[in-house]
DNA sequence: GATGAATGAGATTTCATTCAT
DNA sequence: GATGAATGAAATCTCATTCAT
């Protein structure tokens, strides 16, 4: 009812957002409403579409506040130091980040999907550029002897896959885990395999 | 136009559903409206409504019968034959199973969980149920010495992973790829890892 | 309230129609809203988007059917026969029209123009045909000796403009006057000066 | 972006309604909005409300303006000197004014008369007070004995529509014509038709 | 059982106007 | 006097659902 106190539209836009990510995280897309937003805002309803032109614009700016967290959560390798503590931290980081996000996470994984194709789109450019990356990872091991000949295209998305399921069932079912088991468990796998060895012992 | 011929009821549900399924892969649930179902059944509008309550109802539907062809692509496993082959059977089905479903198979990795609390909550049931199952043959596994030490819980959520990510990329950026390259790919991530022996010529 | 009792969609559409004729008539395009329409047909919001795609669809049908109105008041001119009596009966035909029409006719003068590029056109062809019907009622008089030399293109938008005028301002200033005195007026203008005196000297 | 520099109220004002008129005469009323003004003028939307009360009062400011230009080009006739170049002069002024408006007169023979009740009344008093004066004029000539018997209330508004008509379709048309030839055509057939032959007979 | 016209709550979006700085 | 962020009433349009025939 009160005016809002005009403020810098950068500022207003952020908080936006901001309001937005929230909405969007804890009813999805679709029953989210623009009046959840500037509720959240605390903002009236024409100076929504001051700063954006549509609810699917805005969601747009959520998304990609939101993959942009994801990537600047890995950082380049240097392959001069030892390589497997920095994919460690890199894994630790992306998964970190995930389970920050809470249900924001869910906005990644199923919603931006269910959109329109556009959202697929976008979706599959950004899992895409992942799986491309973790592929090059896998060359550049193989090319150092570090990593043995596969179908590196459809394991960097198998890869993929073990990182983003269990976060995702964690959302789903609404379980809670540690970020570190997490990293273990695909460190023991990708390091050795799941069988035990015939008879280490022997 | 003409008025659809009187048929058994059975039929006219199945066939109802069998649109609803084409309808919600082609176009994802929200954007999918009542209109396209019928006109895909050939049927009226009301008469649409004489077997299912909404459109909610005809989704669970579909969704229930796709789940339903998902698990009757897994046999149980009998341990008193040698398991890998087994193992190798489920893992072929699955994935085939759902590379036939094609654009259906967006219902089960997108659409239901972008719907509702009660989405959410079937698909969690039904990942949650593939999990547990995996789970019970990690443990069985370790009775049986082949499998080693871990945290069963998060290792079948990985492993599920490892299955749904390719198909679910493959869906979002329209690459196709057949399910044995993929076995095979899981089968020798899971059976030895991913690193090159230190020197497995010596 | 009242459920709107289903009637033939054609007789709905009919009196949609109508009522919305009436409401532009009365209020002008931008003034009236889709509520108007639908209170005056007694019909709900949903029905008329069964009927129309937006309230400038409507508009269009109002449109085409009040000129379609004044076109279908004009008869074709039968040469072997005495052509002064047809003109003028084509002539109070059109005026009548318009007179009866009462404010619907500002949909034709004024609005239909107001509204959009598609509108201007659609008006501008319609006089354009309307003046290209006079033009060449002008070629076919000049050719029987009975029309003098001119420039046939002005003179045909002139002719209509001696026509339109009058009932214009006659919905501007609410005046009235009966179509007699105004065919009259035409007639004798164009009459003693349009004509060539057949045989003046004699 | 720059803050306009403080300027004469009178030209600030001169200047918005310039840019207005621009504006209405491009996209007309409706489709214009207040924004498109300030953006042409290159002042701010507060600045905007320092002058005008309102989007409909700018706009009454723009057609004050044309109608006063079009009054403007007549001049009072002098009957002690030959009549006819003197209505010929106005004619063409008149002719010409509108012409040169281009879009601009799109206003006073459309938008003006689409707004509201009040842009009715005023163009229904403009288009009368130019009625008002042929009729004048036509008594006159009937007193000095050059006009015929007619009559004149209606002969005064079909002239009106013999000037109005084909300026107006060239607007709708976008067909261009000179000045002159409809000088001409107005002429000759009023000329002809109107005037009593001096003494056809005798 | 089948039909399809009618419904209406509710969502998105627009834009002239206000007012604190 | 100039500014421009904020406002919110009001309009259009959607579509799942109802119900009389």
């Amino acid at each position: 009812m009160a005016r809002a106190r005009p403020i810098d539209p950068d500022s207003r836009r952020a908080q936006l957002v901001s309001a937005a990510r929230q909405v969007f995280a804890t009813k999805g897309y679709h029953a989210a409403g623009v009046a959840d937003i500037i509720d959240g805002a605390g903002v009236a309803r024409g100076t929504f579409y001051n700063y954006f032109e549509s609810k699917r614009a805005i969601f747009q700016a959520v998304l990609n506040e939101l993959m942009e967290g994801v990537v600047d959560a890995v950082a380049p390798i240097d392959v001069t130091r030892p390589v497997a503590p920095q994919v460690r931290d890199n894994l630790h980081g992306v998964v970190s980040m995930l389970l920050e996000m809470g249900d924001g996470a869910r906005i990644l994984f199923t919603d931006a999907a269910g959109i329109d194709a556009e959202g697929m789109e976008t979706l599959g450019e950004f899992y895409g550029a992942a799986t491309g990356r973790i592929e090059r990872a896998l060359r550049t091991g193989q090319d150092l002897g570090l990593v043995r000949e596969c179908d590196v295209g459809l394991m960097a998305s198998c890869l993929l896959g073990l990182l983003k399921e269990p976060v995702y069932q964690g959302l789903l079912r609404r379980r809670v885990f540690d970020a570190d088991g997490l990293v273990d468990t695909i460190f023991s796998l990708v390091g050795g395999g799941l069988m035990r060895p015939p008879d280490a012992a022997a």
